[in-house]
DNA sequence: TCGCCAAATCAATATCCATTGATTCAATGG
DNA sequence: CCATTGAATCAATGGATATTGATTTGGCGA
């Protein structure tokens, strides 16, 4: 991958731009769609896209004067593939029950 | 749930919170031992274990003159249903192929 | 070519967040 | 009690990030 994990989490860790992933869930949007729907000022809009953009979260294509924007598909799966290799539970995924060491101070064992 | 689902994600979204994750992904560990593997000073541990505490995805309990953290499942689970319900494709899911509405300025249909 | 429109970029500010150092709290053992 | 140890909190700073306003770029049509 291009980018650091925790910078493409940060991507998505802002209300605006799960507003716009949102949106982008239902399929393919201009950015003149996407502002009609996400109350931020233009160039805000575009400088969240560019942080998606960068993170790997969604593509752009020109259309004549506009510009559409879709998600990555690929780069969510990417994220997730590099969540699940930290160790960061999934969906379904179960946490562990038990104590990775003896505790410390166990007499049983330490390190 | 009790706190927005950006910052919950944010939580996760720092290099320090992800390595503590992992290490917790291994079973319950005390702060003395996440200490020897997580190059930071303690109070700054300390400050870290807060932000995953208050997103809901580690749980701490006491144990004489230490503390244990472990992952809590249930704050995982219900992070990926949030996001899974704001629209964002989780591991495994498809992105839609076409578009959201028909194009801008497209003459069959716009709204 | 001129003007317009959509979108992006730039420069500046404000706000938030990670980091630091010092202090406080809780539990234990002398 | 008092000293010690593990952990958390507090106050202050620095750096990053969101937001704003002004400017610029790309594409189209009169």
């Amino acid at each position: 991958m291009d980018i650091d994990l925790a910078s493409r989490l940060g991507a998505l860790a802002d209300p605006v731009r799960l507003a716009i992933v949102g949106l982008l869930a239902g399929g393919e949007r201009c950015v003149c769609d996407l502002q009609e729907r996400v109350a931020v000022a233009p160039n805000l809009l575009s400088y969240h896209l560019r942080v998606l953009r960068e993170g790997g979260l969604v593509r752009s294509a020109r259309r004549g004067r506009w510009v559409d924007y879709r998600l990555d598909g690929d780069g969510f799966s990417s994220l997730w593939a590099a969540l699940f290799a930290a160790g960061v539970p999934l969906a379904g995924q179960a946490v562990p029950a038990g104590r990775a060491r003896p505790a410390c101070e166990d007499p049983s064992g330490d390190a």
